[in-house]
DNA sequence: TGCCAGGGCCAAG
DNA sequence: CTTGGCCATGGC
């Protein structure tokens, strides 16, 4: 079991930010959150500025809950209005996690006109059925299914992890990045708009999904996914009603108003959903 | 029970 | 370039 105490000057809430709906794959339970990431199996929990873990080391730790950024910095750059305001203080803490980039792609294909407990159960399925068993003391844990798992995977069998009409997407987006492994490599090195492009050469992978890939997968804090919460959030708080706005025009005006960390933004303001957006 | 959900694809206008 | 129908499934 290893700890590490958070310095006063950076705030971290680990309930928020596993809990706010960007990643899929953990669950808690008495006070401990369990997940998976790559082959590991975590087991983290937080008392006030103390963090208590096992199944990984520290600077794994920090990398993926960005305890290396400075959050009050991007909090303050993006505190612009009192709706984001509100949002800032009751999530004060929450880190965008730095997601590994394949497992976050497949997740926001499946994410797709859905809702999040049914992310999380499709998901799970997908692990049981396609992942690799790992070891971990308690009930069994699955591994994230990898690119040649998925790319030879039969699509009725990725249907019956109740995918629907992703299924197909799912393999072939599988056999698209298995034909093309330095992907991740290529995304990373363009700048935002082309590494949009980019990424929606990808099956299943539209504007949505490659914000929340650029977002959660490559630590572009630029990156806004306007989904449907954020689209009426927007309407109903910074933009004149019947004002006409498709996705490029939400997603450029957010990153206009909010700036370099206008994701951070968009994350609180998701977070924030149920009671600042109406209907 | 019906509506809705972290949308994308594809054809038609 | 923009719009509209369609898509499987389960939570609420």
């Amino acid at each position: 079991m290893l700890s590490l105490t958070l310095s006063a000057d950076q705030p971290f809430n680990l309930d928020k930010t596993l809990s706010c709906g960007q990643v899929f794959r953990w669950v808690e339970a008495g006070g401990w959150w369990t997940g998976i990431v790559g082959d590991k199996v975590i087991r983290i929990r937080q008392d006030g500025d103390h963090l208590t873990w096992d199944g990984t080391d520290e600077p794994f730790i920090r990398h993926y809950f960005s305890l290396d950024l400075d959050l009050p910095a991007i909090l303050s750059g993006i505190d612009r209005d009192p709706i984001i305001h509100q949002a800032i203080e009751e999530c004060r803490g929450l880190r965008i996690i730095r997601q590994p980039p394949w497992e976050c792609l497949v997740s926001y294909i499946i994410a797709t006109f859905t809702n999040i407990p049914s992310i999380k159960r499709r998901i799970t399925l997908l692990c049981r059925e396609f992942g690799n068993e790992i070891s971990s003391g308690g009930e069994a844990c699955f591994s994230f299914p990898t690119q040649e798992a998925l790319a030879r995977a039969e699509e009725c069998q990725v249907r019956a992890c109740s995918l629907g009409y992703r299924a197909p997407y799912l393999c072939q987006v599988a056999q698209q990045i298995e034909a093309n492994p330095g992907w991740a490599g290529t995304i990373r090195k363009l700048p935002y708009e082309e590494a949009r492009t980019e990424l929606m050469q990808y099956r299943g992978v539209g504007r949505k999904v490659a914000d929340c890939v650029l977002l959660f997968g490559f630590g572009r804090l630029e990156a806004v996914p306007v989904d449907v919460w954020i689209e009426r959030i927007i309407r109903q708080h910074y933009l004149n009603s019947g004002e006409k706005a498709n996705y490029e025009y939400l997603r450029r005006y957010a990153q206009d108003y909010f700036g370099p960390f206008a994701g951070y933004a968009q994350e609180y303001l998701f977070c924030m959903r149920n009671d600042i957006a109406k209907k």
